[in-house]
DNA sequence: TTGTTTTAGTAAATCGTTTTAGTAATCAAG
DNA sequence: CTTGATTACTAAAACGATTTACTAAAACAA
């Protein structure tokens, strides 16, 4: 049922189909009686306008294109929860699309989704060199013209984290580093440093490991920590990278026969579902990734939207500390 | 930079570019010469088909719809992942919407997603009444018109769960069922009850609790487990209607004084990342949800591109018991 | 030489909308 | 009685591709 067979059964143009049903302010001159004909004759005979002739018309497809780097890593997955509250609020839809890692898909899928002719881009954990559209990147570092980064404050997250464990007697502190594909590794590990060496705590760099492979289990976490036992290194915490790693050293701390939190405290990041109900339960710095998912797609909407809006180079959201029961004091 | 301005540029028709570039049979008579001057001024001049007016003309958007409960469950998101790894080999995007489990986005959502001319629908665990559009629902139960449900198979499920929980002794097994909201729910159940009925070790109906509330966290499980404590009721173990409430359960059985796997084994369902992570490591019964995604996808896509396809009613796919930590031999 | 086939294309219709630029008919004002 | 505005519409041109149905010239066959 198109436009034009509604309009041949009412005996009317199409044209003024279109401005009725649209509610066009040149409908004004249609009279009530008209106006009902053509909204009765729509229910009934079930028209619905199809979307691509009329996106083809108007030059708006309100669609977004997603790109994360996988979808069952739990932190793409809370973010992009996030994004679809706002976008379905304003009728938009998005489509995703993983990159796994690859080099050849990160540069290929903004492309791809341009030419599917989305209105605009909302990256998640995925490096970006140039923005072909507008685009809005939650944990992205980068500097890009056209490129709205949604971050943590980073510093106050190291912070938060640090300052617990040293608060808890910690001196000799372990640090399981992010992947470096991972956009917030660097920064991460920076600040962490940082925050120790404020506290004159420097970290050990034989207590320093990254988590290596890109699977979204707690495998990678449990291998970090069976090397950095292997060194016969003194430590009595570690932060690690994300909760999953660190479900994953509590393991290995577990097979070692050390304790958490009595032997060893483990800290957490990003506060996932199963980190409350872990054994023990994951003391934590919780990223509001629903939040950030919920800011990204406002602000990539106001900017589509809104007459020339320009895109804010950073909007910064704040972690917290969520104290539970894998940290405990040192002995 | 339209297929027209190319033309233009090249002093040819755009019918003539359209047959070339989509080496269509009929360009068999267009000189190599001729072609290859096309072909390198799409490249030179970067020009990238407009797919809503390709979409419009030819009548197909290789674009599904796939609806979900919600996205950060885990279980959709694995079930996403082997969709994608489909799709994205096919050229085919997908637009992703979740019903929260509210009846009105169940109603609408096919429809918008119609509207939207995708050409199939994917749904996972989610009530599907009817179908406008060629459509897939894995863990769908009821048969419908048009609709291919991709399900586990249910009794062995039981089977494996049952038996392994019996042969380790335990003849007292508590059940947290599943929310009605589940598709699984149901049927779950009732292989359950079988399957220990075969056993002559009946389930005691003071012993099964439902999960309340739809929140994808372990908290659901928590609670179950404290009403299935405060009954009284003895039981040495607990067959969890998923990894996430097995988790909860057994926090709730930490706290009331006992321990897993010693005084209850704990069986989950799933068998999610952090199952093999957990403390004590879950036993479960795991579906093969990334293939179920694959083989969904599969099904959906050989049905649209082959000429009148057959949609196969069920496709069943079959589980696994995998033994860990969380299940022992009951004193 | 004539007729047929092949070669190398093109004009125009089409997909289903929206939108611009009208047009005829009625009405009010001067 | 003319002019100008208002009312109630519509024809046709977009949007950017694909596809059907041609044409005109060259090559080939009889």
């Amino acid at each position: 049922m198109s436009l034009k067979e509604l309009a041949a059964h009412l005996n009317l143009s199409t044209t003024t189909l279109s401005l009725v049903l649209n509610g066009s302010p040149t409908a004004g001159s249609i009279p009530q009686e008209t106006q009902k004909r053509i909204f009765s004759a729509a229910r009934e005979l079930n028209y619905r306008p199809n979307y691509l002739a009329r996106s083809l018309r108007v030059q708006r497809t309100h669609t977004l294109g997603v790109i994360v780097p996988e979808l069952s890593d739990g932190y793409s997955a809370m973010v992009l929860n996030g994004v679809e509250s706002i976008l379905s609020d304003q009728g938009f839809f998005y489509m995703t699309a993983s990159h796994l890692h690859r080099s050849d898909l990160l540069e290929r899928l903004p492309q791809v989704l341009a030419d599917r002719q989305v209105e605009g881009i909302i990256a998640v954990d995925t490096p970006v060199r140039f923005a072909l559209l507008p685009m809005v990147n939650v944990s992205g570092h980068d500097e890009i013209d056209g490129v709205t980064n949604v971050i943590l404050d980073h510093w106050k997250a190291a912070e938060l984290g640090i300052g617990h464990l040293f608060e808890l007697g910690h001196r000799r502190i372990a640090v399981i580093k992010g992947q470096d594909f991972s956009s917030d590794t660097e920064i991460r590990w920076q600040t962490i440093r940082d925050a120790a060496c404020a506290r004159a705590i420097p970290i050990d760099e034989r207590l320093v490991e990254q988590l290596k492979g890109d699977s979204p289990s707690p495998e990678l976490g449990y291998s970090a920590m069976k090397t950095l036992l292997s060194r016969g290194e003194k430590f009595s915490a570690v932060f690690a990278f994300n909760d999953i790693s660190a479900i994953g050293a509590i393991r290995a701390l577990r097979e070692a026969g050390r304790r958490v939190p009595e032997d060893v405290s483990v800290l957490g990041f990003d506060d996932i579902y199963a980190a409350a109900y872990h054994n023990p339960a994951l003391t934590t710095v919780k990223q509001p990734l629903f939040e950030m998912g919920k800011l990204a797609a406002e602000t990539l909407l106001d900017r589509l939207t809104a007459t020339n809006q320009p895109a804010p180079a950073v909007l910064t959201v704040e972690p917290q500390l969520i104290v539970r029961g894998s940290t405990a004091a040192c002995e």
